[in-house]
DNA sequence: CTGAAAGCGCTTACAG
DNA sequence: CTGAAAGCGCTTACAG
């Protein structure tokens, strides 16, 4: 059987009050009998019990992160490792550990999370997306547990703590930057109703559009179902049923990836016949050719930011809700062309 | 405050051991008395207490999972999510949760690992690397505690269960593939001397090599770090200091296809003048120009499997260690070329 | 400076 | 079929 403290009491011929009291380090013990207490910890090779110490002092030291849902391909995008990178490094820095969601469904997670709050896993929770549906942020807020969010919550952000970038602003900013070029025919591909992020950047390009006083086709913004589920040959037909936009704003890189490869096989060049941007910016990007010009949103940072907000949520539990935002910045690469002069139809 | 087996006892007029009993469903039980108590637990909603009862029946219902030290950007890789994913299906279909390692360096690695077994954090451990240097796994042997591994270990594999494709073998029949079609030149990339996949993968041609009587040219066996740290210039120097493989095996997908944007660059054409294999086949692959014929190592079995061998061993203690070979399949795609000729010098 | 006692929220023999 | 009691391994007032 494991040691416990009682173990340790008995050799160090103390009380396990004691002993308990040189774990925390408490001052008025005496430092000879730490000495005492610690060796007889060493020999015996003493480590506390988490679910023990937990049960008492009301505190898990532990942080529940919640996944999109793993039945989807999310989790194929380098997304998810990066954020969970900069969260850990807070973590760890601050002694905390992390539990980590495993449901498929929007369903399975929810019942997750209720076991985690209820149960008493974890001290908190992050939320690693943002959707326009959810029932978690509700249930968080309703039980007054502390929680963050990376992403913008799409109802009642003021009530919330969450770290995002702007992507309406970020995404405002690449559209005119390819308008800045001359481009009128500007496509937006990879909107979806469910993900916050995707509208905010729809937003952001529709906005850049209306200040340049550039009409907005209703086919040139595409679901991103349409590039996600497609086959090639359905992608192909909807290219050449209509005009072809001159350059394209992607909400991913992932999308972007894929639109290129196929635009191989068209013969469609990149950049020369359509140019093309997208977000997230991934390792590969730079590998592509040509490389692939993107927005770097910091996904690290996005990660560390809501780690520590949360360690102060929890730690201050007064504390107010507050949106940090993370910058974002595009990295020019090569697939966008100089400058071109472009007639409005 | 929460609300406990007590508050729930009191309102459905019986004792706190009846209601553990009916959280039990235990058959002693009358279904009149199980009525009485499971309304009071929805009326009060109750949620039994996770840290106490692991404290009692100790046992957590959580399994930790190490990953390969964050410091490094392996994260990057999607092997990670992907095996994640095989994981979660099987802990959430017996309720288990995850508890994942946040350490950055070998060393705080290893503190967790000893912190997460004498604290009783979790009930098992899988490791989802195998390095040729670790003491973990050695520790965990010792404490007889419970773990599996995803790779083969290095040193007491035969006390250890663990689940891996046969990447010897594996790697054989992609070199003989390349052998079958005429290939000679044939190099190898990605070797390091600490992970012990690419170390198979490594004897894995060799040996189809000296089968088809091949000498192997030192410097046709590249490590790793080569292509990985490399700034692209050094990269050009080399390929020009020597006679040009026309073939390559590589052992990631991310090393294949920062070669072929090189290779583009340098005007060397794949598959015309060098042929490429990778391994893990990632979603990339197929997007790629040409589309990257890579070896799919079924990473989501992996993990299913892991999970699966690790709860047995919890389970039923005394199973004995044991090996679990997933296979591995060639995708071909595009980047080897057909039948060729090649005089070997 | 240190110990005895109570308690965190559960489970589980033991007894009836 | 159900309850009282002891205990899991800790922490923390309270007392001295």
């Amino acid at each position: 059987m494991a040691v416990t403290i009682k173990d340790v009491a008995r050799v160090a011929q103390v009380s396990p009050s004691t002993v308990s009291r040189v774990i925390a380090d408490n001052p008025r013990i005496s430092e000879e009998t730490k000495r005492r207490v610690r060796e007889a910890m060493d020999e015996l090779g003493y480590h506390p019990n988490f679910q023990a110490r937990s049960l008492v002092v009301k505190s898990t030291k532990t942080i529940g992160i919640i996944m999109p849902n793993s039945a989807t391909q999310v989790l194929e995008n380098p997304f998810f490792p990066e954020v969970l990178r900069g969260i850990s490094l807070i973590a760890r820095e601050n002694r905390f550990g992390i539990y980590l969601s495993t449901g498929a469904t929007q369903e399975e997670i929810f019942e997750e999370v209720i076991q985690m709050v209820q149960g008493r896993r974890v001290d908190g929770i992050i939320l690693l997306y943002s959707k326009t549906d959810d029932k978690i942020m509700k249930y968080l807020l309703d039980e007054d547990f502390p929680f963050t969010v990376i992403g913008r919550p799409f109802h009642n952000a003021e009530r919330i703590t969450y770290v995002d970038n702007d992507n309406i602003y970020a995404t405002k900013q690449v559209t005119k930057y390819l308008i800045d070029k001359g481009y009128k025919k500007i496509a937006f591909i990879g909107v979806n109703t469910e993900d916050v992020f995707t509208i905010d950047r729809m937003e952001g390009y529709k906005q850049a559009m209306e200040e340049a006083g550039i009409p907005i086709k209703e086919d040139y913004v595409i679901h991103e179902k349409w590039l996600k589920e497609n086959e090639k040959e359905a992608i192909i037909d909807y290219f050449f049923s209509k005009e072809l936009p001159t350059a394209i704003v992607l909400t991913d890189d992932f999308l972007a990836i894929k639109l290129m490869s196929i635009a191989e096989d068209l013969s469609i060049r990149v950049p020369e016949d359509i140019s093309l941007v997208s977000f997230n910016n991934i390792m590969l990007c730079q590998y592509m050719r040509p490389p692939l010009s993107s927005v770097d949103i910091n996904i690290f940072q996005l990660g560390l930011e809501a780690a520590n907000c949360l360690l102060d949520k929890i730690n201050h539990p007064e504390t107010l809700p507050k949106r940090i935002t993370i910058p974002a910045k595009m990295i020019e690469r090569k697939t966008c062309a100089k400058i071109i002069k472009e007639q409005n139809e």
